[in-house]
DNA sequence: CTCGCCAAGTTAGTATCTCTAACATATGTT
DNA sequence: AACATATGTTAGAGATACTAACTTGGCGAG
């Protein structure tokens, strides 16, 4: 079955991917509120009645929409990492780029996830591929401090890192940083803070 | 005049505050995008029309009651410091333990002020607040350090210490330090990252 | 090959939401 | 006492999320 080459119009042929893409898309131009089931229809080329028959409601186009964008992130978090001599603390801050990059890259998806939305997104996968993220950090910090398990000292260095990006994230998207240098001032600050609490 | 003792139910006295009231106790109860004003509304006892002889829009109530918010937020920050020796990590901290606090117990303003709402609600005034509650921080990291000025160093480690103390916040929000002990811990993280920041 | 099933579209309709227009009332000033 | 104005009201337009009932067409069984 060759899902991609459907001649008819009546049948979309994969019209769940498509929705997700035209989601992904207009969350990022208008935002996670200004989002509506209705654009998405428009931009995909359906009824408003469609996506109901792929997604229990719009909340599950916009889970759906940000796992996808999360196996994204965690490949390019991966990817980050190639080439840097592993327990040093060039790779967590390798990590934290990568993370602030995505924020900024991807800020619809980061503010559907973290931003408060989470109440009405509460979803075990989102849930899982956070924590998958978290874990990323963790086994860094861990070769850092000369570790070979997720200590508790692990695992509270981990915790203060990710507040750290995770805030820096938001003030950057918030524009906080305009009138603090821009890409070096932004780089500066990452590997200084992974220092400071990868020290003693 | 006495607005509090109006007899008359047609005209409601104070609709502005019973209004922004109302807000306030809708959006913490449903969160930010859970918000409607017809809701507010019906919590005020008046007809859906009524809000738009004192607001713009929706955003301009919404706008209205962060600011409130943020008043409040900088009241509590300011008397935070109250009988600590000044100079001392110790001011620093007992900000962030205030800015932490804020961010879960009026947890609705926060995430509507910096939870990625604020393309909609982009207003000078709550631009204008944020940096208010920023100076105060500045200023005591100005005083850990010894320094008379916000130089750029100072203004780089309130920086730090800004994001780390907005991600935690936000991470809290999200439950994440469930696993990671409660109030001690949270305590304990506050005083470490202050000092890590702040020595050298 | 064709027949019927069922997945995946459609149109139509309901309930709700924001905001506007036109109208009503009460307050306090003259 | 009368009016001007601020502050309410009702009615309604246009958009939205979602449901119900109908339609289409691809695919497998005979």
């Amino acid at each position: 079955m060759n899902e991609a080459l459907k001649k008819s119009r009546y049948h979309h042929g994969d019209l769940r991917a498509g929705l997700i893409e035209a989601t992904r898309l207009l969350v990022e131009e208008k935002g996670p509120d200004g989002f509506s089931v209705s654009d998405a229809c428009r931009l995909a080329g359906v009824s408003t009645a469609a996506p109901y028959k792929h997604f229990k409601d719009k909340n599950e186009m916009l889970v759906a929409m940000v796992l996808e964008g999360m196996e994204r992130h965690r490949v390019r978090m991966m990817t980050a990492l190639e080439g840097i001599p592993e327990g040093t603390p060039a790779r967590v801050t390798a990590l934290g780029r990568e993370y602030v990059d995505f924020a900024l890259r991807e800020n619809g998806i980061f503010r559907l996830k973290f931003g408060g939305f989470t109440d009405r997104l509460e979803d075990p996968r989102l849930q899982a591929a956070g924590e998958q993220t978290f874990g990323i950090v963790l086994q860094e910090v861990a070769a850092c401090l000369g570790e070979t398990t997720v200590t508790a000292d692990v695992r509270r260095r981990g915790f203060m890192l990710w507040s750290f990006v995770h805030g820096l994230s938001f003030l950057l998207v918030d524009q906080k940083l305009s009138a603090m240098g821009g890409d070096v001032e932004r780089e500066a600050l990452l590997s200084d803070i992974a220092d400071r609490v990868l020290k003693d």
